[in-house]
DNA sequence: CGGTATCCGCTCGGATACTG
DNA sequence: CAGTATCCGAGCGGATACCG
């Protein structure tokens, strides 16, 4: 059995799935940093925004409640003062997480192969450009 | 060995790191859907777009272009007029592909569990803000 | 400490028109 | 057919200020 494309985007066009938002929530910038940070121990708010590196208040609050509300992280808020919250993965959140460290792992395992591929795209590019005396085109980051 | 969160930002903060920049390609929006379509055959531009549906001509380029210079995804441009050309996945295309696929459907597997868990957090919330006569928060999506 | 609220720049991405 | 070029609006995401 296998997923096609069109399994993954809706009826009508260019409305999205339930689906895909959920790949996306996993798959986000900080969706899947938080993910494999949990794997390894629960963290405090502050702990995980310093162990990320880089990510505001605002989009590592709004992270942590979309990956709690799809069920992937567990809140345990201790009611004291000052308050105590900590956050760990669910069993789902745990079987996503390891997910996305695999799927790192494995590009990690394979850059110099995608360095090579992009000196090899670029080099024929500057050429085709040269010659055609065209500037050459924009690329997605 | 493991892959911590640290190790996909850059040591300065909020520079990101190339890994995680080809992550971010092969989990994009349409950087998935072109992927798991062209593990089952070959496509031409206009077919793609049709296959994947709602996606602009100026995405698929840019989202093919990002693929191909990263070595996942050939480009077969034959010299005839009009033009002809189809694109394929490379053996490591196929690889992110196949990740990609099973990703999808494992979160299609889940779905019943994350609607579940979306229901209980917004029934609790619901509970809270009526409590304390607060409006809803806003989310991802 | 662990957030929320507000403001706002900037990039993503869609629509449209045009070209080889 | 397979793109490129240009314009432009929406919303992602950062900075700052404030609250329980």
């Amino acid at each position: 059995m296998s997923v096609s494309a069109r399994a993954v985007t809706s009826a009508t066009d260019n409305q999205v799935c339930p689906e895909r938002l959920v790949v996306e929530h996993i798959t986000s910038r900080w969706g899947m940093l938080v993910l494999t940070a949990l794997l390894d121990r629960s963290y405090r708010f502050s702990e995980l925004r310093r162990e990320i590196g880089g990510v505001s208040e605002k989009m590592l609050a709004q992270t942590l409640q979309t990956l709690e509300r799809d069920g992937f992280v567990h809140r345990n808020a201790r009611p004291v003062i000052p308050p105590h919250v900590d956050y760990t993965v669910t069993d789902m959140g745990r079987e996503a997480g390891e997910r996305m460290r695999a799927m790192i792992q494995w590009v990690d395992d394979r850059m110099s192969a995608v360095v090579d591929a992009r000196a090899a795209y670029d080099r024929v590019r500057a050429e085709r450009d040269a010659a055609t005396e065209a500037p050459p085109v924009a690329r997605t980051r």
